[in-house]
RNA sequence: CGGGCCGUAGUAUACCGGUAGUACGCAUGGUUUGGGACCAUGUAGACCGAGUUCGAUUCUCGGCGGCCCGACCA
């Protein structure tokens, strides 16, 4: 994409209502636009980034046998009260609206829909009329979904927001066991998508409380002092408990030892839970066993946030100049910056480089602007693209590319005849 | 939801109970051109309402909005 064409801008300061170095970044770059507190806007270089994000976990979830599904964000009310989930004194963070056709001035006949903060009772009830026998379980569905949770106090950024795309999978077996099976696997499959993302030695799978739903449930935890969460961890049995459930009974349970536990801030990156049958009971899923009796699917729930995880990266990894994306997320995996000043040699040399790495698959942020040099470099380090190609007068004149890496700012030459294949190793 | 801080051009910031200043941005012209250049000219601003006052952007109260700490986080 060709730079001058981007909307977007960068800033040099920070709007002053932004504390939060994930939500700075990533306004002054054009990432984002904060449309009100805890809900933002993604701009064209966001809306990438977020999609390769969720491409990676897409194609995780997939490997381990997800169903990609989109639900709807309205739901219905009957449903969450069957489990007791609708009422404000349980759930306390819903947004209610009144559908129009059924509101009477009077309001005894208004019809209260809700906006998903998340989907277990939807999709448990929907799942009934696929699953009729043993024989069709396991199933894993998920979807990226938009989701809605009237937070009393939205904060750090796009780290916790009051509407925001999640990542939800569901799974239903047809026992414990097989459940057990899934999850272990689905872990695995977590840790996959945080090193993928650049995270993966920072991240941590760790010990939590499974809230209202069951005793236990894993967390995976980001080392970041920017965290809301405290956890200990293990470094050598590479795992963590959550501060909130670390007690001497759990740590026993989990065959730790508190002197080797190392104390962190941290940021939830995801959360796997066992579900049991807590909602296929209620809400009557039910599937008939090999004994042709009545059985209710075992349930567990994987989520994963692609904003927040988005913003956990940037917290991460940026450095005094800006972002710095690892290349699965980069919006773009190149920059391909001119240095031309009106020198149309240089600029046809750009044009053709960029031409090129179209023709081989390699999209690129080509920055064909008329300003400066200086400028532009400071742009490239704040947007934070992994890979900058430098074109210039001393670059052709020597008949090589300059090829920068973001991340530790070493720069090399490479010859024109080898630079596609350079980027693409 | 409790507590605290704060609302001034598009952005970031000053000052002031009496004419609101600076920088960046943006526009025009010129000089520049490998790390956010320079000169000139121009552009644009006090969150809303009430009160006090001769006069309020400034003081007081209310609303709205934002951030931070805490609580909450299914």
């Amino acid at each position: 994409m060709r730079q001058s064409t981007l909307f977007t801008k960068t800033r040099r300061e920070a709007p002053k209502d932004e504390v939060a170095k994930n939500a700075q970044l990533l306004i002054r770059a054009g990432y984002i636009h904060k449309e009100m507190a805890g809900v933002y806007d993604f701009l064209p270089l966001g809306l990438r980034t977020l999609n390769k994000i969720i491409g990676v976990i897409r194609e995780e979830m997939n490997a381990i046998g997800g169903q990609e599904i989109l639900m709807s964000s309205l739901q219905r009310k009957e449903l969450w009260e069957t489990t007791d989930r609708w009422d404000d004194s349980k759930i306390d963070n819903w947004f209610k609206v009144d559908l129009k056709h059924d509101s009477e001035p009077d309001g005894s006949r208004s019809k209260e829909v809700g906006l998903a903060f998340t989907h277990e009772e939807p999709i448990t009830n929907m799942m009934e009329q696929f699953i009729p026998s043993y024989k069709d379980l396991p199933k894993y569905v998920y979807q990226f979904q938009t989701k809605f949770r009237n937070e009393k106090r939205a904060k750090s950024g796009i780290m916790r927001t009051r509407e925001f795309i999640m990542k939800d999978m569901y799974s239903f077996s047809r026992d414990e066991e097989q459940f057990r099976e899934f999850y272990e696997q689905c872990a695995k499959a977590y840790q996959k998508i945080f090193s993928r993302v650049g995270l993966g030695d920072k991240t941590f799978r760790t010990f939590a409380s499974g809230g209202v739903f069951s005793k236990f449930s894993d967390e995976f935890q980001t080392v970041c002092d920017a965290g809301e969460d405290t956890i200990y961890i293990d470094r050598k049995k590479n795992i963590a408990v959550n501060k909130e459930v670390c007690t001497d009974e759990v740590l026993a349970d989990l065959g730790l030892s508190r002197k080797d536990l190392e104390e962190a801030k941290a940021i939830e990156v995801g959360n796997i839970f066992p579900l049991s049958t807590r909602f296929s009971k209620t809400l009557l899923n039910r599937f008939k066993d090999e004994a042709g009796s009545e059985a209710n699917p075992y349930m567990g729930s994987y989520g994963i946030g692609p904003a927040r995880l988005m913003g956990t990266i940037v917290e991460v990894l940026s450095d005094d100049k800006g972002i710095v994306w690892p290349r699965e997320v980069a919006p773009f995996p190149v920059h391909l910056v001119s240095i031309a000043h009106g020198n149309k040699d240089i600029e046809a040399e750009a044009d053709h480089l960029y031409d090129s790495l179209k023709e081989n698959g390699i999209e690129a942020l080509y920055d064909d602007r008329d300003v400066r040099a200086g400028e532009k470099f400071a742009d490239a380090d704040l947007i934070g693209i992994p890979t900058h190609i430098v074109i210039s007068e001393k670059t052709v004149a020597g008949g090589a590319f300059e090829v920068v890496d973001r991340a530790t700012g070493t720069a090399s030459m490479i010859p024109e005849s080898s630079i596609i294949q350079h980027l693409k190793k």
